[in-house]
DNA sequence: GCATTAAATAAGCAATTAGTTATATACTTA
DNA sequence: TAAGTATATAACTAATTGCTTATTTAATGC
């Protein structure tokens, strides 16, 4: 039997998936940690505009971030109540690599630490 | 290997699902067939409320509509090509059998033909 | 045909959303 | 310490959302 999670806190968590960009970034994040320059490169929108996603993916504990020098890397956070519910959605997504390899490939891939 | 889902349609379906509303219905019709006037009682909104959101959840084809007299009675579509994608999320939402429990309890669950 | 019931559509509105530009904060490096 | 780079926050805006009330369409039953 599989466990529940409450219907409204799903709603909430699927409001916020429910963004290509956001899911995007999710699924990527999901195998990749990554910080905000890069999610700039990846989807070509404003620095802001990719900090408010990433705020509000934080802000119900989907991911987390991490200061790393100059950059602040975010990460999926698997610790989170409801991790397994994102989980079981991002692995019906087709992979997102292929954004990662173009970074890599032009070079804006940060590597550090 | 599982299959996987566009990530736009994914977005957009992931959308829909994240209202309370429209998640609650689905959950509802993923196991009961309901006409409009039954989720008015249940979510104690307007008529033209619901069907608004019918609407949508029919516009993108998660739901069907099949009328019975007076009534037009909702069903899910399990024909649809993100029903599996859906049904998945679903399986981890608790019942909601009991708001059709009450309508029946309160005497106002229409069953038809 | 006329009154009643069910549902859809239209129009309007307040709240929310996702983006923008401008600015502030924080770290790095010369 | 000053300049450069990365990120967050503030303020604004246009578009979208979810609701409402009013009206229209459709079926039922006297």
């Amino acid at each position: 039997m599989q466990a529940t999670v409450d219907l409204n806190k799903a709603a909430l968590v699927l409001k916020l998936l429910g963004d290509t960009t956001r899911l995007t970034m999710v699924k990527i994040l999901d195998t990749h940690d990554c910080c905000v320059c890069e999610f700039v490169e990846i989807f070509k929108v404003s620095q802001p505009s990719i900090s408010q996603h990433l705020r509000k993916l934080r802000d119900v504990g989907l991911i987390e971030e991490e200061r790393k020098g100059q950059w602040i890397f975010y990460s999926i956070n698997k610790a989170n109540e409801y991790y397994p519910f994102v989980e079981s959605v991002l692995k019906q997504l087709p992979s997102q690599d292929e954004k990662i390899q173009a970074l890599t490939d032009e070079g804006t891939r940060i590597i550090c630490c």
